[in-house]
DNA sequence: CGGGATCCGTTGGGATACTG
DNA sequence: CAGTATCCCAACGGATCCCG
């Protein structure tokens, strides 16, 4: 590997890796319930309210591939889940966090030039 | 990309939403190259590399429409298009470096993470 | 040169039914 | 309760052709 400037294209593909990765429809959000404390599947599943049982699976299995939370499976009757975030989970919580804030405080200023362009094709 | 708006509760809407837009497979990589400065439609083109024309357009038109970025028609022959992020756009490149160094630094763990969870299922 | 239009394979994600 | 399996539609995204 030959070095290059550390600022430049190879590094942010990393970055929309990770980004494509928790952009999906509902990782955020789940990971931002488990960020209150480790939860069972239908607790995640009714606080999240309008997930379907596949995507909340889906989207729990693949966190847990990626190390951000852990499974443990009481053998129990019923059975009982809990999802928890691991250290590295908590830990990408933090830089979210940054773009979390930065989404709310200009969330007015991207919808106004949504509207403005929107209403400028209308126009035409 | 896409406005998607599932009716969830929270503040999270915002950050969902804002992560779905600059999480889909491109809008990253313009944005941080138009970081560096203005930019003509074939040069972003080539300096990304493997994107098709169509997504490349695409992209740019929903960073217009988000208002990350202005599109300005120079009328000569040929056409000369020019892109460059607005203010908007370049604030929204701070927190995303934040999460961009997480990734950058982080990225090892999470592949470990991933080839762990894949071991444990291809061993069973 | 920049980009619209179209065709088409691939993926995302919801609904439903079934299982241990 | 916590999934798995299946079906199916809609959106994503690449390739190609065409136009000012």
């Amino acid at each position: 590997m030959k070095p290059r400037h550390p600022h430049v294209t190879g590094d942010c593909l990393a970055v929309s890796d990770i980004l494509q990765r928790i952009g999906d429809k509902w990782s955020l959000l789940v990971v931002q319930n488990l960020g209150e404390g480790p939860k069972r599947f239908n607790e995640l599943k009714h606080h999240i309210g309008n997930i379907s049982q596949k995507m909340l699976t889906t989207t729990l299995r693949s966190l847990e591939r990626d190390g951000f939370v852990t499974r443990t499976v009481f053998p129990t009757i019923p059975p009982r889940v809990d999802y928890e975030l691991t250290d590295l989970g908590r830990e990408l919580l933090i830089p979210v966090k940054g773009l979390a804030e930065w989404a709310i405080a200009n969330a007015g200023r991207v919808s106004a030039a949504r509207a403005r362009f929107d209403g400028v094709k209308a126009a035409a």
